[in-house]
DNA sequence: CGATGTATTGCAAGCTTTTTCATTCGTTTT
DNA sequence: AAAACGAATGAAAAAGCTTGCAATACATCG
């Protein structure tokens, strides 16, 4: 490995003046800056990090905290999307990517922080974690910047999936489609959550919608037994919905088992909808109405937000990020009847 | 951050006693020792990572090596399963996982080996990559310590998931299930393709199966349309195959959508299965029998096959784990009559 | 008692880079 | 001609850690 030192002796100039050329401080002469340059690439020169770091603490590393017992964080087909979108943005800024070491079985334990600390992350992202977790708030009551993908602390940057909009113009939609009796199986209790479900009742007043309190019903993100159950519920009532909204696409797989082990059929006896648009529901048969999130703009923005946060360092950034996804129109809404839906005017 | 200059004033000792009581050094009596570390821990030391790699040139940092465009890598289920069981597997280990940078577009364009040295990576895995580009030759051909993922190279380790042993046991399988027409779409040339396809061809000879070339045909992984696509040829031929095997579990599920669409059901109509074992074909119905790779053993296996190359270096190792996966035996395999599965006798 | 041996401990060099400050050498100003 | 200045360069310190080697103290041996 080419330093600093070898090139210095090819020049015939010291290690200082070597170091400023390449960093192109002013006080060297143009001409020695490119004749340095030219020798630096001839000898295949790139700074050793390590000492770089050493004395300026800028190790242009990058923490990730995903958690991923329990099948969740690289095999959460949302999140990994999201975190693929942030690694190619860090990248383009010559950032690497290193995960937040969050192994708990270790003979010295560290802290999230303190390996953060450790590894001299430059900044770290958050994202898909248990945010009451204590060493999550040591980490982000810390003066490391951080961005936080789903979820906002005060006075951190958050980038937020518009969960607000997203609920809104997905039962909008169904509304326009024709559905008057539409039932809601969300997620356990949660920051998204609570998003969702004010923006569901909002949106039904709006639409002057009647919901009775028996077609809110709860199971956790991903569970498709759960999932499951709470649609056998749904579909067991003397009056059940005719359209039911899933707090994700697999546990709207696990509706649509219990609706065909009945024998019914999609969207003719009754319609549902996902939610985060994973490719796979554009790839079965019916392929499902959901509401696709913007996974490439969440990463995008939350590596642009924390870049710009460790370049330009401020105390106190609250500042939150909302990306609208769309409706994607599958083919599990039933179209009601016309004069249903010109219910509307 | 205290330094180890912290803990030397607070002991009255020099700091290279309390560097080596740290290590553990043999010079050091053990009451120093048991001193210092209570002392250590009592300040929260932890050692700067920058300053101890810059002399002993181990950074306890492994870099990883996928590519993510055109959605590979992160979501890709499989790879995804396998990184996730590799990064709980090191950093049990103490060491941290870094993606190693891919980006192109840089302005200093540094090749893979420039940005594993860069980072002072100990040792790299590399999975889901175009294997002859260049750039991953040269890493390869280079003295750090390297693990493949699903692919060859002389002399450096390799972690298989043993397509010869899955596509025997998922060919018996289906044969033992009453299947004589037997149909295989491919994924494209590549080192596992190869393998599937010889296992198939000598599985098939073992068991007397005849399958016309006709029965054969390529589709790229994970492509649902190339693989719609396929399935449709085979469904038009004269004689078409009473069960088809497809890439990877995706593919199976383009595959069920034509069929589907042409008013055929499975497993009455038509048998398939799928490869991978992903989450989802154990929730969709019918749930997919396919060969469930082992994704959790492969990747331990790789995480610490790298770390003892790491730890006790040697050149030219070539050591090759296969991995075996197993059938999942779903509903999309119709039982024939018993007579037919009886000529295996 | 001098010689040899055995634990301990610390000094100092070295890893590579950045950055402050002093030095040098022309040039301009008074 | 002396003073002042600006530009370009390098010496040296600093960041925190490891490690070979020298030094010290003490016990053991002939």
């Amino acid at each position: 490995m080419t330093s600093l030192k070898d090139i210095a002796r090819e020049c015939h100039v010291s290690v200082a003046t070597v170091s400023k050329a390449l960093n192109n401080h002013s006080d060297i002469s143009e001409e020695r800056k490119a004749m340095i340059r030219h020798k630096a690439e001839e000898m295949g020169y790139h700074p050793n990090l390590f000492a770089r770091t050493l004395k300026t603490k800028r190790s242009y590393n990058i923490g990730v905290l995903f958690t991923d017992e329990a099948n969740n964080g690289l095999t959460h087909d949302y999140f990994a999307a999201v975190l693929d979108s942030f690694k190619v943005a860090v990248e383009q800024k010559d950032y690497d990517l290193t995960f937040l070491n969050c192994n708990q079985g270790r003979k010295h334990h560290m802290s999230y922080l303190e390996r953060a600390r450790y590894r001299g992350f430059d900044g770290v992202v958050i994202a898909c974690v248990d945010f009451t977790d204590p060493e999550v708030l040591e980490l982000v009551k810390s003066d490391i910047p951080i961005v936080t993908v789903d979820y906002v602390f005060n006075d951190r940057m958050a980038v937020m999936s518009d969960n607000v909009s997203g609920i809104e113009d997905l039962l909008s939609y169904i509304y326009q489609m024709g559905h008057r009796k539409i039932a809601y199986i969300h997620g356990a209790d949660s920051h998204v959550t609570r998003s969702r479900l004010s923006s569901f009742f909002r949106t039904a007043e709006k639409l002057g919608l009647e919901i009775p309190d028996t077609y809110i019903l709860e199971s956790e993100y991903r569970d498709v037994e759960g999932a499951a159950k709470a649609t056998a519920k749904l579909l067991d009532m003397q009056d059940p919905p005719t359209c039911i909204m899933y707090p994700d696409d697999l546990s709207a797989f696990g509706g649509i088992n219990v609706i065909r082990k009945r024998g019914m059929s999609i969207p003719e006896d009754i319609s549902l909808v996902g939610y985060d648009g994973i490719r796979l529901a554009r790839h079965v048969v019916p392929m499902l109405t959901t509401l696709k999130q913007d996974t490439l703009h969440i990463g995008r923005y939350a590596a642009e937000k924390l870049i710009d946060l460790i370049e330009n360092p401020r105390t106190a950034v609250r500042e939150i990020t909302n990306v609208k996804g769309t409706v994607f129109e599958g083919q599990t809404i039933r179209k009601m009847f016309e004069q249903n839906w010109r219910d509307n005017d």
